[in-house]
DNA sequence: CTACATGCAAAGCCTTTGCACTTTC
DNA sequence: GAAAGTGCAAAGGCTTTGCATGTAG
């Protein structure tokens, strides 16, 4: 039924400030990345409330978090709709992508019960195929 | 290419060791747990040489490291053939569930050139659906 | 008015790195 | 013997937390 009756979530400049930016952003921002695009038109946002901020959001289903597992922070996606993840393995851009929901039948004899799942898709960018080619696809450059 | 380039690869006893512990183990472990497997049968293996070491297996194809995105560490693989990851939510515990390969079709009109894919599915355990039922799933428990 | 949110700073993890010493090839 | 690996400890990056203060409902 509706959500706001079972979360309290307290309206705050700041929650709406941190909703904002990530609304506007689809680059899917690191939470540091957020922080900044706060900062800009909310100076004196700390990190904390940024990084408690997320954690509400994605828990209150208003965004998501995409790990792509890179040695960097997790990525931040106010997309809710049902989509996957294109990662540019060399300059780690994450692009959404929509496709069929997954054939999970391998799951069949496990005895869980599926809540869900996470598609992630590697490649090589247009850009980065551009700048270098295609080969040595596991290699990291700047993009 | 020179005959210079070829991956040095020199197998030392506690590249060996963290080799054989990832191996023998089919629970997905943390670098953390692999060290202190390693640190069992080999005292006086540090962390600096685990990390470094499934950094260096990861890079060779010979182990394959998974991130399901909790706050704790990467999980690593010693199972290399293709298989996906199903994760329970609640105990955290992994398992390999082979599948059929994804339709990628929405990489389409991307330009992006595909290397590969990480399917994750999540769900709840046979063991803790019978300890708390398939409700709540989101929320974690030990287990 | 009161429970909850914020900011700051400190701490917590996980992981990487610098360096002197040891070892493999 | 030279190049590469190891161990220790320290540093690094990301994220969480304790606590006093501020504020939304």
């Amino acid at each position: 039924m509706t959500a706001h009756t079972r979360l309290a979530l307290r309206l705050t400049p700041q929650r709406r400030a941190v909703l904002e930016a990530l609304r506007a952003s689809h680059d899917h921002p690191t939470a540091a990345e957020l922080l900044s695009r706060v900062q800009q038109r909310s100076p004196g946002v700390g990190p904390a409330t940024v990084y408690r901020t997320l954690g509400l959001l994605v828990r209150s289903g208003l965004a998501i978090e995409v790990n792509i597992g890179d040695g960097g922070g997790a990525r931040y996606d106010g997309n809710t709709g049902p989509h996957d993840h294109l990662v540019c393995t060399r300059c780690r851009r994450v692009v959404d992508i929509v496709q069929p929901r997954p054939d999970l039948s391998g799951v069949a004899g496990t005895g869980f019960a599926v809540t869900g799942y996470d598609l992630l898709v590697y490649g090589i960018c247009p850009d980065c195929q551009e700048r270098w080619g295609t080969a040595d696809a596991e290699e990291t450059y700047p993009c």
